[in-house]
This record gives structure tokens, sequence and C-alpha cells, in this order.
DNA sequence: TATTTTGGGCGAAACGTTTCGCTTTCGTAC
DNA sequence: GTACGAAAGCGAAACGTTTCGCCCAAAATA
């Protein structure tokens, strides 16, 4: 039904070829110009972008997965993504893990079998075998925030190690030293944080007693039960270091709604990535910012870079994150 | 490089419409199908989706389009309707307007050019024309959460209307009578909801002071300023109604910074979208729930009905929204 | 045994582009 | 006036599927 080349050619008495070549930015006659203009405006056509894709083998679309697109973390790195690829002509695919390993690697395949051009992941596994496949396509993968042993490919990340024990060691400067921390265990991230806290601790020759130490998974309902745990500690830490927005703010709620504890006059907390949320929520909250746009920006350069064809080794990008200041974090005499 | 068909025809000796049609479920001898399925797991073949799209003219791909991916309720929204899609097989090519009605047209026709078997809409603009390239090219579109006049399509929503008609009347029921409303007055739902606001008050007998009615754009930060100017106010109101998500965050963050006012005792909160920062935040608020799950499961079944041949007449369906109880609400006298 | 039915198999065309390599045209320089 | 080169045009093949209509052999029926 819509009007194809072939129309335009039937129109204008010109060849295929001469068409495809002016669409594609080619040179023509001024009088032919004018004439393809014409037919395409009249004829109201359009590209077949698949017809295209299959001759060209791109399709122009890149496919993103994340670990679970309801995590902040995502959201926002979605939004930043989407706006500089879809600036530059790209759609995104966009494919949710459901922390699943399983989910994840057929999601892979699926983006393979969509063709996209390439992909960022921001993976859930811990062994690189489900990005195979994209290998063997030879389609270009950008892992982001996580990244793992033998992951032959770029990542663009923060130092979680250094950034942890950072933060850790602003608390220890106004004289904590009871510190616990609530973090996820299970992936990257959340083990690579709470070595920097270990770190922080041994280094200031702080002991780390494990009921101190909340290992759990990646969700609000394990920061709350954490904290009410540890408020209920008779040894109480004075602060509490939480190693992503999720477990931030379940600890968050259960501080709020413990009537006989407040923060930071009973304890202090200290979070990890700035979404809106922590504007509305009292007290202002200390935290470790990300810079998630700069992620995205980042990841999306080379990805393209890679799609255009630069083979140079993989690289492991480490961005700069800080510290954002609140009024959550008390100082000890 | 990948195996095609035609090199699965070689291995087995048998045609490409006979391969072909066993991989779509036809029926071949037992040697034959014993054959192929040899020879695809040998070469590693994975049906090319980008051809067969070229033929069957469908990609199984289904474009979805908000308004802001930053806000609250497409981010839920997104994801409940990724995960029903993916497990039907269906990719998400996902589009944001930056709530600007030119994106938005853009928008519209890029998914177009990717060929999307459908779409689902979250709009921006109040005038059905950016729809017309679709219905031009009978792609089918489901609007969700908002309508509009001339919009001849399917639309899953809630009475707004009604939800806050009833919201509202909560208040009341409560003896406040000084209500006063922070809403977005661009588009359909936020003029809607004041409908309803205004309806009960009207009916209650109460009257509406222009400084009452806040009527602005759907952002944080203007839910933010008139919480402040409301508070200002000489004649204060006891209660104030949010009519969506980001301004229900904006004006909770104003009351709390201001130390003179507590909620409830000193004013009254109802706000709207039951995401996640509701369980963080103090007081618990009372809140009006859309059924936003539901409504992507309607918004999917409705799409591929449609995709499937259906051409009843449009619908408008509108779901059941409810009150979720919090302790933000004081009842006066 | 002759005739019909059934069902699997196949060849070829079609989907709408891009691209390769060749031909034509035209202007310029000698 | 001829030769040459650049620029533009063109025909045809290719991309990897699906599908239409026909053929044929074997099974079922008479």
């Amino acid at each position: 039904m819509p009007a194809t080349i072939r129309d335009i050619s039937k129109e204008t008495g010109l060849s295929l070829a001469t068409i495809s070549k002016y669409l594609n930015g080619g040179n023509v006659l001024p009088e032919n110009r004018v004439k393809i203009e014409a037919a395409v405006k009249e004829l109201h056509y359009e590209v077949n972008e698949i017809a295209r894709s299959l001759v060209t083998k791109k399709t122009r679309t890149i496919g993103v997965v994340v670990y679970n697109v309801e995590c902040a973390f995502n959201g926002s790195f979605l939004h930043y993504v989407n706006s500089i690829l879809s600036e530059k002509g790209y759609g995104l695919l966009i494919c949710d893990s459901s922390n699943s390993e399983r989910k994840e690697a057929e999601n892979i395949k699926f983006l393979l079998n969509k063709k996209v051009d390439g992909m960022i992941v921001v993976p859930v596994s811990s062994n690189a075998d489900f990005l195979k496949p994209a290998k063997h396509a030879e389609v270009p993968v950008v892992l982001v925030d996580r990244t793992m042993k033998n992951a032959d490919c770029d990542c663009i990340k923060i130092d979680n190690r250094e950034t942890a024990m950072n933060a850790v060691t602003l608390l220890i400067k106004n004289n904590h030293k009871k510190i616990a921390i609530i973090c996820s265990a299970k992936e990257y991230t959340g083990i690579e944080r709470y070595k920097g806290y270990r770190d922080a601790l041994n280094q200031a020759g702080l002991s780390v007693p494990a009921s101190y130490q909340k290992k759990g998974i990646h969700a609000m309902e394990y920061g709350y039960e954490s904290m009410k745990q540890l408020l209920k500690l008779k040894d109480r830490p004075t602060a509490v270091f939480m190693t992503n927005y999720e477990l931030t703010l379940g600890a968050v709620m259960a501080v709020n709604e413990s009537p006989s504890f407040n923060c930071p006059e009973h304890i202090s907390l200290l979070g990890f990535d700035d979404m809106i949320l922590s504007h509305v929520i009292q007290p202002r909250m200390y935290m470790v910012v990300q810079p998630v746009k700069e992620m995205g920006e980042k990841a999306v350069e080379q990805l393209l870079k890679r799609i255009n064809g630069n083979h140079e080794d993989s690289l492991e990008i480490n961005m700069k994150s800080h510290l954002k200041r609140g009024n959550s974090i008390r100082s000890l005499a």
C-alpha cells in the first residue's frame, strides 16, 4: 500500500539506482532532483527501513538490557541513553532481565534476532558466558555499572570499591567507630562496595562485627528489615552505610517508622544514588552520587565507535562519583 | 556470515519452501524433520527476522510513546507492559516525547518507519492530528491515561473527573471546608481532575477561591512552589489535593521543609498515584491509586486484538481506581 | 484394478531496498 | 576537431525470507 522506490521510479522515469543514490545523499542533476522530490511528496514516500536493513545489515536500533527497570538507577540511565540515541536517529529496544540470569541470556538472543547494531547491558550475571552469542555474531556490547572477570568488552562504571571506601572514611572522620553496612552481596557492585567498606574500617583499625554486616539482596524490603534489626541491637551502630538506592530507601523508611530513633541524633545515615526521592525525604540524605548522565553518554559514545568499526582493545572506564552533602550525618564529639 | 535457510537447504537437499514450512510449524516427513533439525543445530541457524518481516509485513515489535519517561506513572506502566509483551515474544521500541507535541509527532513517524505492528501512546497532545500518519498506515494505536476529542482509537484510562470528585468528597466528609488544589492544567488528566474537584465543592456548597486553585504544569517544582504559596496565605486551606505523583512529591517536600507546619496537624494532604515513594515519606500519604498494572494489561490486550484484525468500533475503557488510606488527613471536629 | 483423495514437496516470484560495474553524456583542454 | 575525464545514469543481482500454485506419489476408496 505505501509507495515504494519503484513508484518513484515510474513517476519520474528515473532508475531505481538513481533514486536510491539521491535518497542516500548522492548527487543527481538539478532537474532530476526536483522530479524526485516532487514524486516523494506527492506519493508520501517513506523509505522502508526493513528492506533497507536487509541489504545494509544495519537496523539503526540499539538494544538495552537492564537487570531491573524498576530500579531507579536503570530508569534514570535509560532516560539519558534514550535522549542521546533518539537524537542520532537510533531506536531503542529495551529488555528487562528481572534479576534473572536466564532471562538475561534470553534477552541477548532476542536482541540478536532483532538484529540490533549494538547493545548496552547493565548485567545480572557475574559470568560473561551469556555474552557469547553477541561475540559470535560480532555485535558490539558495552557493559555499564557492573563488569565481570572474563568479559571481553568495554565497561563504563565507577570505581565502586574506592568510592565506598571514601564514603565510609567520611563517617570515620566524623568520629564514628561503630559503622554498619547494608549491602547486596549477590552482584558485582554490592560486593565491591562491601570491600571498600571493609578496607576503610581495617585501615582505621576499627572492628567489623558480623552483626553490623547486612549482606543480602538489592531490594527496598531488605534495606527496611536490615535497618530494623540494626536498631534492635544492644550495641547499636552509630552510623549505617547503604550501598544502593533501594536499600537506602528501605533503611530510611525503617528509621522514620521508629519513633524512638531519629536521624541524625541517634543514628547517622549515608546513602547511595541521588534520585528524586532524596529531595522529599527528611532528613536530607548524605549520598554517594554516581554520574548517571555521563555514564550514559560515555556508553553511547563507546558503543557507536565500535559500531563504526573501531576494534581497539576493550576499555574499562571508571567515572568519578562524588559525595553530596546532607544533614543525615552527625559529627560525634 | 550467519547460516541462512539456503544453507539448510543445501545441507538437507530439501527445498526452501519445505524448510520454511517446517520452521513455521508445518508438517514434513519424519525423516526430513530429523534432517532439518540436525542441520539447524549444526549450522546454528536462526531465522532472520528482518527478511521475514519484509515479506510478512509484521515485525513483532510494539512502539510505546510516553510523554515523559521520568514521570513515575510512565516508568511503572512501562514495566508492566514490557513484562507482558516480552512474554509473548514482542519487542518494545520505547520513545520519550519529553512533553513536546512536536517530539510526539516525530515519535509516531519514527515508529511507523520502524514498521511496528502497533503502538501504545500515553500522549502529550490534546489534539489527535498527530495520530493521522498511524491511521493512514493502518497501524493500530491504543491511548492510555489520556484521551482527546477527535481521537478515533481505543483508550484505557480511569474516570478522572469522578475519581477526583470522590477524593475531594472524602476531605469534605472529614469536615474540611477550605480545600485547595494543586493540579496541572496543561493536559487532559489535569483538567478533568480539576473539574472533579470543582464539582465536589460545588455540590457541597463550598466556595472555591481563586487563591486555592493552583493550576500549572506537571512537575515536582510546581507542586513545591504552590504549596509554599498556599502555606503563606492568611486564610490558609486546611486541606490540599494534589492531582499527580510529581505534584504530590513537591507539595510534601514543601510541607516537610516548613518547621511551623505539620501534616496532618496543620494541614491535611491527599495525593495521587501510589509509587514506591509513598512508602518512605512521612506522614504516610492518603492517596488516589490508579490500577497501573491492570491498565497495562488491558492496553496490551486491546492492542493485540486490533493487530489480529479486530475492527470493531473504538472503545473507551474506564478502569476503577481506589483510595489508599494513610494518616495525612485529619478529621476536623 | 481403476479412480479419487490426501499431503508433502518444489520452483519461482515477491517483499523494497542498496550496490556493483558498466554505459552514456557532456564539458574542457589540447 | 578530437580525445579525455568526470559526473550521472542505469540494469541487474543481491539480501533472506514466505507463499502461491502445481506436481507427484502413496494411500484410500470404489
